[in-house]
RNA sequence: GCGCCAGUAGCUCAGCUGGAUAGAGCAACUGCCUUCUAAGCAGUAGGUCGGGGGUUCGAGUCCCUCCUGGCGUGCCA
């Protein structure tokens, strides 16, 4: 289905070249003055320049041209060379009538649609998830069901720190605490038991007691790196271990990430990637890629058209070991075998753009991904306290995700509670969904890229641009419609009121909005969309008594546009992760 | 040093390819609940768009320069 915008901008354009003028000026947009119009065309002014001619002069010659043209109920020439335009009703329901009756409201899929991979997460195995990894969590499901909308194939992939370090930090620590088990024992043949001998607790407490020791015990430290060597290389009961604390770690995540509603398709990690290292590195070798640099092996990205001095791209240290960049890599190939994308997109923090870059120019030098596999990170901000610096407890530490969706959760509940719409078992499943709501959306709303302040009152209130406002608007949309009856099958009406046709109008921007989000990865288009929606059917609704209305015939009209709205804000707020409840 | 990003109302932020009086939300103040949920609606007040040049009929938006802040900048992830 065309776009309102490009449909008019025909007309527009049409008229231009029946004046006399080029068609290209004839480019519409939505008005900025809406007191004076809908639609604006300014082309008249830069084709003052091109044919020597007063502006306005141009325009009153096209909106001559367009006399009698159906989908305008005004055309105006004014001031300086505006061309001013406002929608026939008829014209304008009959647009939203086929949108309401098309198949995703008659968005065009991407017609270059394909594979993509979504990177997002980025949860380490044996430590809980904090609020570092929120915002990845959250922007990268949503980016992923908009990739999914426009009709490609998605791929969520967790990339899970599970081949570090840490690995071989919680290791020395078990052995500390339960030298008798059987995993430490080099001379036990096996089979190793089926039950952990330690629960999720256990390893969040373990690891950070760990990691702190590593950094004041140089004994500890050596034993930790011992183990992470060991386990590399594939010691029997050091895999075992590693296989319980994967399973106790992984069981732990898929909670929290459910509660999130954030779903991976494949929980694959570093560990995987490894078997792709050594081939892939004798690969570069025979490309000649690899060169020792400062006793490590790298391979050169620098450009000449740089104009920034970009580091080599490590691929091997000079102790012989592979690191970050190696493993990212490995993880590309791997990625490409197995499901040969068209897109790979890293939702990571922004602070590691240089990375990739270097990660990426290495993929393409060594030839692991072709000139149409785009590969892309979206970098995003970082999540700062109300002073502005990287959010932190009170106490100053780090703050679990956990404990995040708690507060937010039990506030939403007093407030459910106090509410006294839901009762029951309903009270759960609705806190739930508002929390989620509040949570993803103040962030959401935020660009990307932008560092942004989380601020645990503001998200909390949610009075304005919030999550909540946007789950109220429907539910209340919801209840009217239910109190009505079948309403699925009404055709949408011309408006009857000024907030009718506002809502409409802003209805048609559905299209334009999701396009945006899609080509920018940028969630918060449709937030900003959703909100605007929502302020218009807020008004409608309350402008208008719906229930209550005598002209049977009107009040189709009025049950179809917010039936049509309710769909369309549904949609949205799927698009960024989150559901409205019943009743709020 | 170099590079990237940011600086818009008291606070948090919009402002897409330059276009008509710079928009929201919060906070402040004022109205509206015997009518479909007041987590709402309507309204008032609040801005030399970091400073200075420039390009343009027109600049928050483009160019130059300076100031301030954040981040990054070879063997961590």
């Amino acid at each position: 289905m065309e776009k309102l915008l490009n449909l008019i901008s025909e007309q527009v354009s049409a008229a231009f070249g029946a004046a006399g003028f080029d068609p290209a000026f004839g480019k519409v947009s939505v008005s900025n003055r809406p007191d004076l119009c809908e639609y604006q065309c300014n082309g008249a002014m830069p084709a003052a320049k091109a044919y020597h001619k007063a502006p306005i002069q141009i325009a009153e010659a096209v909106a001559a041209a367009m006399v009698g043209n159906p989908a305008f109920s005004e055309i105006q020439a004014v001031k300086p060379g505006f061309l001013n335009l406002r929608l026939n009703p008829d014209w304008l329901a009959s647009y939203l009538e086929s949108m309401r009756k098309a198949d995703r409201f008659g968005v065009a899929a991407d017609p270059k649609a394909g594979t993509v991979v979504i990177d997002y997460g980025g949860a380490n195995v044996a430590k809980p998830l904090h609020i570092g990894h929120l915002r990845s969590a959250i922007i990268g499901e949503s980016i992923k069901r908009i990739q999914h909308f426009f009709g490609n194939e998605t791929i969520g992939d967790t990339h899970l720190g599970d081949w570090g370090l840490q690995m071989g930090l919680v290791i020395a620590a078990l052995q500390d605490r339960q030298p008798e088990l059987c995993y430490f024992d080099p001379a036990f043949a096996g089979p190793y038991p089926e039950e952990a001998p330690f629960t999720i607790s256990d390893l969040e407490e373990i690891y950070p007691a760990a990691s702190a020791r590593s950094k004041v015990d140089e004994a500890f430290a050596a034993r930790a790196h011992d183990a992470t060597y060991e386990l590399q290389q594939g010691r029997p009961g050091y895999l075992a271990l590693w296989k319980h604390i994967m399973a106790v770690s992984k069981a732990d995540l898929h909670k929290n990430y459910d509660r999130l509603g954030v779903h991976f398709e494949v929980w694959l990690g570093e560990s995987d990637a490894q078997g792709y290292i050594p081939s892939m590195i004798d690969r570069m070798r025979e490309m000649g890629l690899l060169v020792e640099s400062e006793g490590a092996q790298v391979i050169e990205v620098q450009e000449p058209t740089d104009t920034k001095e970009v580091p080599p791209c490590i691929i091997m240290k000079s102790d012989g070991a592979t690191l970050y960049a190696t493993t990212d890599l490995a993880t590309i190939r791997q990625r490409m075998e197995t499901w040969k994308p068209d897109r790979i997109l890293y939702v990571v923090d922004k602070r590691q753009s240089l990375h990739f870059e270097q990660v990426f120019r290495a993929a393409r030098k060594a030839a692991l991904v072709g000139p149409e596999t785009e590969l892309r990170h979206i970098g995003y901000g970082t999540m700062n306290g109300k002073d502005g610096k990287p959010f932190k407890t009170r106490a100053g530490g780090v703050m679990r995700l956990e404990t995040l969706i708690n507060e937010i959760t039990d506030f939403v509940r007093a407030k459910v509670e106090e509410n006294k719409l839901v009762t029951g078992a309903d009270v759960e499943d609705t806190t739930a969904k508002i929390a989620l709501a509040a949570l993803k959306y103040g962030d959401l709303m935020n660009a990307p890229t932008k560092d942004y302040i989380f601020d645990m009152d503001r998200f909390a209130a949610f009075e304005g641009n919030t999550g909540p406002y946007i789950l109220y608007t429907i539910v209340r949309i919801k209840s009217i419609l239910s109190r009505y009856g079948a309403w699925e099958e009404l055709p949408i009406a011309a408006p009857e009121t000024p907030e009718a046709k506002d809502l409409m109008l802003a209805l048609t921007r559905l299209p334009d909005a999701l396009e945006l989000a899609y080509r920018d990865c940028a969630p918060n288009a449709i937030c900003a969309y959703v909100y605007e929606l929502a302020g218009y059917a807020n008004k409608f609704y309350h402008e208008t008594h719906i229930l209550t209305e005598e002209d049977k015939q009107k009040q189709q009209g009025y049950i179809a546009l917010i039936g049509l709205t309710k769909r369309v804000l549904e949609t949205c707020i799927d698009l960024l992760g989150f559901s409205a409840p019943e009743k709020m």
